[in-house]
DNA sequence: CGGTTTGTTCATTTTTGATTGAACATCCTG
DNA sequence: CAGGATGTTCAATCAAAAATGAACAAACCG
């Protein structure tokens, strides 16, 4: 049991990180993810070396549980390393800090997927509009029909963009 | 009492209806805005003339004070506008469609308001720094700071940039 | 192997957020 | 201005999502 390097540093936390913390549970709300994993992140994001989740649970106070999801979570979307500690066998977290590759493994988690699924919608919206190109009705909803058919298209467009921009960070 | 004019279409929803509110139910699960007021957006999208209240609360079934506050939200993002009707005394509504005036809305209301708190929690995070300037703490805290308001900087510029981009559309 | 450490899973609890509906304003209109 | 129509507010209810923690699995090590 020879883990902890000091009874100090094992539960307290500095003005710094607790205020990175802050950030990113902020941060975590506006994209509507849940508040652990801000909390997570900002912590590992706050430190200068790896931590094991052992010591996210400590210094957070969160459950076993919500650590071992949110990191999963946190590294589906690489937001999250594990990288190799000599002499500890148990594995250690840092903060992935590219601005590209939080924004792609958001992207590619949790925008894309939806995008995708939206183009089903899409396409039985488009089964839905009438055929009878007389009516009044069936004008209507081909043309609010190609509306959203130009605004997915946007969507999907605009990601690669964001993506480019993100390059120069 | 003359306003209802028909008894046939004051219940039901035409399959066009129903798989644009679809649309919009799964868009604002995705922008993790409330259902119901995807719901409504969805209605008016599909609508070819103005609908009251009324009428929203009937066909989708919802309750008057999700109605009234989801509509209030549209409005607040221009998403949703009232429009004027000869002979009836209550506000009618249409589904405003121009990516871009949404997205300004949208933006305006949701996000900007974020993007400035970030901005203060941001200035608390810098004088969390230690001011040291030999210590490797305070080394690392500075370069973190420093990436944090890269960040910061590049999510304000970036808004800007989409709104352009959608104006296209 | 047997015991220990490490990490995951998932049923339950807790928390948060959305929805309801009844009470309350406001505004027409005759 | 009385009476109905229209719309808003908000306390109470309901539903969805997150957090917990105990039970479980896997990996390691002597």
């Amino acid at each position: 049991m020879a883990k902890e390097s000091s009874l100090l540093e094992t539960a307290s936390l500095d003005v710094f990180a607790r205020e990175c913390i802050n950030i990113f549970i902020h941060a975590a709300q506006s994209l509507s993810i849940p508040r652990s994993i801000g909390e997570i992140y900002g912590l590992l994001f706050a430190s200068p070396d790896p931590l094991p989740m052992e010591a996210i649970v400590e210094r957070l106070r969160i459950s076993k549980g919500s650590a071992s999801q949110g990191l999963r979570w946190l590294r589906e979307v690489n937001a999250v390393r594990a990288v190799y500690v000599v002499g500890d066998r148990r594995d250690h977290f840092i903060a992935e800090t590219e601005l590209r590759r939080l924004a792609l493994g958001y992207l590619r988690e949790s925008v894309e997927p939806q995008l995708s699924r939206a183009g089903d919608y899409l396409n039985r919206v488009g089964e839905a509009v009438p055929d009878e190109k007389r009516s009044e009705a069936a004008r209507f909803a081909e043309v609010r029909f190609k509306k959203l058919r130009r605004w997915h298209r946007f969507a999907a467009q605009i990601l690669p963009i964001i993506l480019k921009v993100s390059q120069k960070l």
